[in-house]
DNA sequence: TAAATTAAACAGAACAGTCTAATTATTTAC
DNA sequence: GTAAATAATTAGACTGTTCTGTTTAATTTA
């Protein structure tokens, strides 16, 4: 038996509270309103805002990273139809959840990734780890001459990767899918062999 | 002879912290600081916090449409070899910047984008302005064989957007030029006839 | 019993925004 | 053209709230 409280339930609220609401727009009473804890538990678990939202991002980069892997593993497809079909299904979770165009570690960077070192680093640090899940699918592309020789594994995984989070935010003022369909029909054109 | 301050002294001040620092993260006091004007003045200008930081993003998304018009119309290049040389110039404009990675608009539209309708909407509006812009420059790439007619100007003009903001945010946690840089060779390669 | 956890009151700083007064510019009256 | 009246702007002290983080005590588990 453990104590009423668990470090890893406080971390999921935090994923979901910054997910869509941002970092500086939060604050700590906010957290313990949704996660249903007093204040003396989350500091007896975190040192600060800072060292929680950094635990956030950890967790929820670590688990994502070992859902993608996960995903690559057991795709019986082939290559570029398993990258066509997560970047679609991506497309799909972003429209269910009505648009707030949210990946934590993008929103996270994007907000704070200039002034805050500890959580550029860490939302880095998760990127590089999905870009060489990505980049290494790509290669098996390649070596099927399914994708272009032209350009590296990481290479094309970058432009996967930062094409996908561009057209991401830009649904946050859109809202609207169009645009994320657009760079899928492009983007699998553009890096087909 | 005017007043001793007016609102567009005010407004680019905001403009530049509003865009190191983000939105919620700065603070009235700190715009008055580094504008050095008391807190009478900046309410004799503005309704609130949110009304000054629209005006400011609007007034710099009017500046850099305009800004954007007159260097396409003004370039005496090839359309696409202008595209080139817009891009290439807001990547060397980042890496002077030392990677700030910043365009107030999108770095506003992620923070806040899904919170605030009225930060949104002006988001909006002005990616839409820049948008056509380059569309039209795509178009008259099109017109010439230059550039694949198998999308719309606009569809292309989204692509080349949301794909450099894409890269332009990874920079906020890598802050290094290599990944805009292995952008600009991959689209313009992609997007050629 | 000892250590970890829970609980909430508390502290000090920072927050957006208000208020009243003084100053400056502009309009009106003559 | 000048004086008086009006309007706009400047100035910063002040308000009430919210912020992160502390503290101390009670409770729970080992």
């Amino acid at each position: 038996m453990g104590y009423k409280y668990n470090k890893e339930d406080i971390l999921n609220v935090g994923f979901d509270v910054f997910r869509r609401n941002g970092y500086h727009n939060v604050g700590i009473n906010q957290i313990l309103k949704e996660a249903g804890i007093p204040k003396g538990s989350f500091y007896n678990f975190f040192e600060t805002k800072e060292d929680f939202a950094q635990q956030v991002i950890k967790q929820y980069g670590e688990s994502n990273g070992c859902w993608m892997k996960d995903y690559f593993d057991d795709c019986s497809l082939s290559p570029i139809e398993c990258l066509k079909s997560f970047y679609a299904m991506m497309i799909d979770l972003n429209e269910k959840d009505d648009y707030s165009g949210c990946c934590l570690v993008n929103n996270m960077s994007v907000e704070v990734g200039r002034q805050n070192n500890a959580i550029a680093s860490e939302a880095n640090t998760h990127f590089v780890g999905w870009l060489n899940i990505l980049a290494s699918v790509v290669a098996k592309g390649q070596d099927l001459k399914e994708i272009t020789n032209e350009f590296t594994p990481l290479q094309l995984a970058e432009y996967l990767h930062a094409g996908f989070y561009g057209v991401l935010s830009r649904t946050k003022v859109t809202r609207n899918r169009v645009y994320m369909d657009i760079w899928f029909d492009m983007t699998f054109k553009f890096i087909k062999a």
